[in-house]
DNA sequence: GAAAATTTGTTCGTATGTATC
DNA sequence: CGATACATACGAACAAATTTT
């Protein structure tokens, strides 16, 4: 339960912008202390799990008024970098990272700026291509044992498209997972949640067989180890999905560029 | 300039969570109206440059005080939903989408997780590789000319590490943008943010001299078309930067299986 | 389990800096 | 340049929730 000790705010300072990338309104005094914390934590002084102390107590630190201090932290709270708890021996403190939350900031962001399908769908095939070639190395035989079960399940939904949407994307995460990157596994997720269709309809029965016979493919060369074959698959899959998906991309002149 | 009509918040009400990720801290209820105004973000009634009024009469619409209010703005504001201008005409509205905005999420959630290099490097390979391939397919003139200027610049740095470095990243950066994929840049931005050595001083003349010749060859590849002599060239060069950046993983057993 | 202490959540009033018209 | 509108900031206080005793 560190404490760390955080510096006054200069009110009318400079503020040190270390950070190439703007910090939101440096001219307040909240943002201030907000990029304060932020820094000690890139830096390296501020750890997960470490206490910043109560409302009060920051109050007296950085000499500044209660509705300050709150501002500050509602930006830092909605950035996922502190938690706050209520009650004798609550306060604030360093959040544990939640890659979770990554999904959220994706999803904002797409929709504001409206970003094509045909960019996620690349993103996509890029991150998949990559992770099942490091999945077709480092899988485990557990990581064998529940995608073999998933297949298994798939099956038994070729004929519930939603489920089986559901289950084939409980399959594509497992696959990635089995790449052991966390990296990978979170902006998988996000594009996932980010911008796919909620209630995919269009897994019809031919459409599913189809999908089903690529997963199994796609499970075979993970399992020998043949990444290459893996992620070519994977690649042809999805370029498959983009056009039952997005139908009104399908005509783009560059499809299958990618990979395959 | 249009307005939404927004709804009083029920001080004690269930709060309807349309989202499958757990909105923070539901129970507030400053974060009922965050999560009421992202709710109408999505489903479309507001949308970039929709103003939401004075915080004054967010305090009338819903019903609740001043510092409710403020609350909800700077956690509105901190996940680049709303803009607020002071003054007359101010206000809060609906932002425009800044994809740079991932950046910090990804790379603060990075930071949280604790994720390894090794982790890091594989997807950058995975990013980069794939935009090479987009590139070469691409890439425009006004592209291959500030990639062409930009090995210039990287020649007249060869002795200087620090600029060399940054130099070497913009060329990095563009090449990526010359994809067209906004999403694969923003996933690389924040890589780059977030685990980089910030003044890398391990670009030493012949280092240097190799990454710059590499740059060379990927720059041919990205203007003849060949995607996927690129992304193999990509592939390499990249892994030759962990072994310099990261010399701890150089005896990892599977350096070398994302692609070459 | 109940009471007490601590801390956040919420409200009001007021003053000040700042951007717009 | 002045007037207006607005966000920013400060202080005091009570309510509600949570943890400790």
């Amino acid at each position: 339960m560190k404490r760390v000790e955080l510096s006054k705010i200069a009110r009318q300072g400079s503020g040190g912008d270390s950070f190439e990338w703007a910090p939101v309104r440096a001219t307040s005094v909240a943002s201030k202390i907000v990029v304060q914390i932020r820094d000690a934590l890139f830096s390296g002084s501020l750890r997960p799990g470490d206490s910043l102390g109560s409302e009060k107590e920051l109050v007296q630190q950085f000499d500044v008024s209660r509705i300050t201090v709150r501002d500050a932290l509602r930006s830092l709270e909605t950035m996922g970098i502190v938690e706050i708890r209520a009650g004798a021996g609550g306060g604030a403190r360093i959040a544990a990272g939640n890659l979770e939350r990554i999904s959220d900031a994706l999803a904002i962001q797409f929709k504001l700026t409206g970003v094509s399908e045909q960019e996620t769908v690349d993103a996509q095939i890029a991150i998949e291509g990559a992770a099942v070639v490091l999945a077709a190395a480092r899988r485990t035989a557990a990581d064998l044992a529940y995608l073999s079960e998933l297949l298994d399940e798939a099956e038994s939904f070729l004929d519930d498209p939603v489920n089986f949407t559901e289950s084939g994307h409980r399959f594509h995460l497992a696959l990635i997972k089995a790449s052991g990157n966390r990296v990978l596994t979170a902006q998988f997720s996000a594009l996932r949640h980010a911008v796919w269709p909620k209630n995919s309809d269009r897994a019809k029965p031919d459409n599913a067989r189809r999908a089903l016979a690529a997963h199994r493919e796609l499970f075979e060369a993970v399992r020998d180890g043949q990444g290459d074959v893996a992620r070519e698959m994977m690649c042809s899959h999805l370029e498959d999905i983009r056009k039952i998906e997005f139908p009104n991309e399908a005509d783009d002149e560059l499809g299958g560029t990618m990979c395959c």
